[in-house]
DNA sequence: AGCACA
């Protein structure tokens, strides 16, 4: 009957403009609240992230007519309302006012604090956080630990925005799962504002990297016995490490010259070498970087992804046995790029044999009849590695393709972050 | 699914 016919009326609250929704979705978005909120007057505070689970919110608005609006609506509504399609429950706040402590959590900063949730430190290797957070710019540092909270790294970009572009993208969503070892199912990351500008890392280790400075010292003890593991979740490839890849190029529609394969693989770190050459009717080339760290770094990240969108020119990366590839001539399929100023002659490579073709029987094992190095072109084939990290002038700018080959959010790989 | 922060 009246009084909504129970004698007990236990949900009768003082009114407030400020409401209390519960049943959020994990680290629910202001936007979101706004959207849910809106309809029944003006949103002038929201809280979200609120309590233990940071499932719960508040929102104010600016008359509390419109809150009791809202509360009186879905008090009676048959459908209840929802976020992200979990069920919302609504009501008055019992305080008046959102304050606004803002947590510190929530300072811009062009470091992030992920907590990697339900997983193990060894079952996301850094390689794996380096690639996922390179999708939105260039990752300066990486540290990782393992606190109360959880597997974390803390993430360091070039500013803010960057920073924040990663955060908005990747909050609350899931390594894609093919990079995850095959007993994850998922890992939702938790991100938030580190108060860091700057990571001290000391060593390059496989809990902690310096993109920015290659020679860092590496701590191989902190390697032993888990840096493989990265790529052994499924335990198959005993194939040594070593600094020089060797990248199979499949479906090659388009061209590779070997700038193409200098830009792609710098972004990983300076390349000292590459060589290219033909193998089973294939196009294949080495790269050779200054560490292992480095081409662990490169490998982890590009394999199996495509130089051009659509599946062209997809590598296949694997270790080579070489450690230095010795690159006699400058080519249009080999370069040294540690050589300070070959005096470069104007003419052309006519008188020197085609290189390409010695590579494909020989390689680096074999010796040359004719030393020295050819001449060249135009091109300055001196890459000081100064020239690196391209944090600054993107690598892959000129040539269009946008190398975050699969990774690039809503561009070629939606479905990897679905959730 | 039940109220924030220093």
């Amino acid at each position: 009957m009246s009084g909504a016919g129970h004698a007990q009326f236990r949900y009768t609250q003082t009114p407030s403009k400020v409401i209390h929704l519960r049943n959020l979705p994990w680290e629910c978005h202001e936007d979101e609240l706004i959207q849910l909120c809106s309809p029944f007057g003006k949103v002038v505070n929201t809280k979200c992230n609120v309590g233990a689970n940071k499932n719960q919110a508040f929102v104010e608005f600016a008359e509390q007519s419109q809150a009791i609006a809202m509360v009186s609506y879905y008090a009676s509504s048959p459908d209840p309302a929802h976020i992200r399609g979990k069920t919302v429950y609504i009501q008055y706040s019992n305080r008046q006012e959102i304050v606004h402590n803002k947590s510190p959590g929530d300072v811009p900063g062009n470091v992030l604090l992920v907590t990697i949730e339900g997983v193990e430190a060894g079952d996301v290797s850094i390689e794996v956080i380096h690639l996922v957070f390179s999708a939105f710019g260039f990752v300066h540092k990486i540290a990782t630990f393992e606190k109360a909270a959880g597997f974390q790294a803390l993430i360091q970009f070039s500013d803010a925005e960057t920073a924040c572009t990663a955060k908005n993208q990747l909050d609350g969503r899931s390594i894609p799962r093919y990079l995850l070892p095959p007993h994850v199912t998922s890992c939702n990351l938790r991100i938030s504002y580190s108060a860091h500008t700057d990571l001290n890392i000391k060593f390059q280790s496989h809990r902690s990297r310096d993109y920015t400075n290659p020679y860092l010292p590496v701590n191989s003890t902190a390697f032993e016995g888990s840096l493989q593991p990265g790529l052994g979740t499924d335990g198959k490839k005993l194939e040594p490490e070593s600094n020089v890849l060797l990248a199979a190029i499949e479906n090659m529609q388009y061209a590779v010259t070997v700038d193409t394969l200098h830009m792609v693989f710098s972004s990983f770190g300076p390349v000292q070498k590459i060589a290219m050459f033909e193998k089973n009717g294939g196009t294949q080339a080495l790269i050779q970087y200054p560490d292992v760290t480095t081409a662990t770094v490169a490998k982890e990240a590009l394999e199996g992804h495509c130089i051009y969108d659509g599946g062209y020119c997809k590598l296949h990366i694997t270790y080579s046995r070489h450690t230095d590839l010795n690159i006699k001539a400058y080519s249009d399929r080999s370069r040294d790029y540690t050589i300070p100023n070959p005096n470069i002659a104007s003419s052309q490579l006519s008188g020197v044999p085609s290189a390409s073709t010695t590579w494909q029987t020989h390689l680096v094992t074999s010796e040359y009849p004719n030393s020295g190095y050819a001449a060249a072109g135009p091109v300055d084939p001196s890459q000081e590695p100064s020239s690196w990290p391209p944090g600054a002038s993107p690598a892959a700018g000129s040539i269009h393709m946008g190398f975050q080959p699969d990774l690039r959010p809503g561009v070629s790989s939606p479905p990897y972050y679905g959730k």
